[in-house]
DNA sequence: GAGATGTGCAACTCATGGGTTGCACAGTAG
DNA sequence: CTACTGTGCAACCCATGAGTTGCACATCTC
């Protein structure tokens, strides 16, 4: 999941389809500098993660967004992110004290 | 900053040191099957990418989380994931109305 | 001072990730 | 039928990440 978003290129993806809706490779490819076969790997390790959706149409294979698929992830880090605030205010605030 | 939370091992990491507090490398290293370096490269990862702070204390060093440190993580993900919620949700009712 | 504890640095192995090229195959359009 | 467009598969290169071992240095404790 997070291996997933770790790559700009990868997240970049995201934004685009977030954007555009649903496009095919060869579409997504023209805005990189890279190769067709390069975003096609990308495609394919975000829909193995559950990022994205996969669908045919006759000759083409269209990406999509999953709904709430970084919903795990975004309650991880609130989660976590929420219990060290609370421990390094809680810290900060006993130093403050003496 | 995804990608230093891509590695389990880390987020691991970061989750012991959001409950038991500051901690140096040698004790983080005995819960884990890997030698004290490796530990010490994730934190020294985990340090660069601001996740972590370390702190000297004569002879030991205390890796304690950075508050807020995952804001802009956090914030990237709900915004896209708000974007593309609403456009998935926004075909799927056009699908439905027809 | 001497031993124990905690770090730091460097070199090395090994696997994986990102990228490439080349080519074959399936629909589509003319 | 033919040409074009979009995919799929495979082999390959190269850099980096994760982990290891070995050793030196600093600090604390007795």
């Amino acid at each position: 999941m997070f291996a997933a978003l770790a790559d700009p290129t990868r997240r970049d993806l995201i934004d685009q389809l977030a954007s555009t809706g649903p496009t095919n490779a060869s579409i997504l490819a023209q805005a990189y500098p890279v190769s067709r076969q390069a975003i096609v790997k990308h495609l394919g390790l975000l829909h193995d993660a559950g990022i994205l959706s996969a669908e045919r149409f006759g000759n083409e294979v269209r990406y999509n967004l999953v709904a709430g698929a970084l919903n795990p992830a975004t309650l991880w880090m609130e989660r976590v992110g929420g219990d060290w605030d609370r421990r390094v205010t809680a810290l900060q605030k006993r130093l403050s004290e003496r």
